[in-house]
DNA sequence: ATTCTATTTAGAAATATTTCTAAATACTGA
DNA sequence: TCAGTATTTAGAAATATTTCTAAATAGAAT
């Protein structure tokens, strides 16, 4: 379980960004980086640590490779606060 | 909203660390850096970090400078990854 | 007032991260 | 096969982070 690779790959803004824009549906890296002011270079590193981290996933179509989320390790991280707070990982009250 | 700064201060090992020990009760910097192999001044380090991005907070007690977690933020946390999932930031259904 | 203990601050060294440019790979379509 | 487009990899520069040692601060207790 890389846990401490997911945390670290949302540390950073771009990143956290890139999921965002990921939320609507899927992207190609060029899509993605049309987005910023950063070379593709660049993005593709940042899409690298997010891969790696589980965050993401990518299916190739075409000559594009598109990126999509992946919600389940999110779901791993709210359980980490969640028990970080002391909290039953079930239902919550309201 | 310093919210950047809650993911960078998450994103730390040792930090997580901290965080998981004073989900027991508060602690003074002592307590927290006997569980390290750390120098005090790198916990203190860490513990800036940590008040900074308001994920703890300390109350000054005799000698002592006592160290305790601060949930709300984690809310807030919990709230943009619940709504990355795509989901209501409401009641989870089971 | 002085001393002791707890913690922080300052400054420096080691390491890690982010970004770029240039080159490489991979796949498409003529 | 060859040319074109999309993306990644390699290597280097700039910046940020983590850690240490040594010194400073703050408060407690004699």
């Amino acid at each position: 379980m890389a846990f401490a690779e997911t945390f670290k790959a949302l540390s950073d803004p771009v990143r956290r960004q890139i999921l965002e824009l990921l939320k609507k549906g899927p992207l190609s890296a060029g899509d993605i980086g049309s987005h910023f002011d950063m070379t593709g270079a660049t993005i593709s590193y940042h899409l690298k640590i997010l891969k790696q981290a589980d965050l993401i996933f990518e299916s190739r179509e075409k000559n594009y490779i598109y990126y999509q989320l992946n919600t389940t390790v999110l779901e791993e991280i709210m359980l980490w606060i969640t028990t970080l707070k002391g909290g039953d990982p079930g239902v919550e009250s309201k």
